[in-house]
DNA sequence: GCAAGATATGTCATATTTGACATAACGGCG
DNA sequence: CGCCGTTATGTCAAATATGACATATCTTGC
């Protein structure tokens, strides 16, 4: 997207770009990293909200404290196993895992 | 479970340890299982409701038509990254993936 | 300001996942 | 039956993800 269209368009009220910055990704390619982000997200929010840091979280899972932070930043070397194995072990439901892809859907870039 | 108990629930219509045959899995770990056999059995699903081979999907995605047969068999050598990919690639939805999600709740072991 | 706990970032050897290939086993149809 | 398109299974070198570790950068309370 050109500058000054983004600019205009942020004038006008709208997020432009969320995330997927999307550089020629396929609109399946954006809703994956949409997913993989929403669901990042869902590791940290669910973690701090019970109380665990990310040491606990990766003695829960066998990992270690560096690898959830790069988890938790989505950073390009962590797959979705983790990240849902992650999430599983935290205590998400099924509906919480439905309600991040839903977040996942909605941030796509327009 | 102890046969006994499995044969009379079967006896009255329940499917038992259905797919994730747990031996000794936590809760986490079997919903994680059926997740995926519930992914596998999507990506089937969708790719012959489109009409492909599953060399058509592999040269979409950039792989190859065993990998396609083991994913779509849920061996346990592929991930939940190409299992995602593959749907979104055969153009599932975000709703799509919902239901498989509550199909993967539902199956879990009781 | 400075500890102390938590989180971030970088690197690396090892482990797992991958596509590719070969080949087998299906299935339908002539 | 034999053929052909499809799917299944096995193997392997290359690619990628992993945990571990070191160390840097935050936070928060004192």
């Amino acid at each position: 997207m050109k500058t000054t269209k983004r600019t205009r368009l942020e004038r006008a009220g709208w997020q432009v770009g969320t995330a997927a910055e999307f550089l020629g990704l396929t609109p399946e390619e954006q809703l994956f990293v949409e997913l993989k982000l929403a669901l990042a997200g869902g590791v940290r929010q669910l973690r701090e909200r019970r109380g665990l840091t990310q040491g606990d979280l990766a003695k829960r899972l066998g990992s270690s404290q560096s690898r959830i932070a790069k988890m938790e930043a989505a950073d390009a070397s962590v797959s979705l196993d983790l990240l849902m194995r992650s999430l599983l072990s935290i205590g998400a439901t099924a509906n919480d895992i439905v309600k991040l892809i839903k977040k996942a859907e909605a941030g796509r870039a327009a």
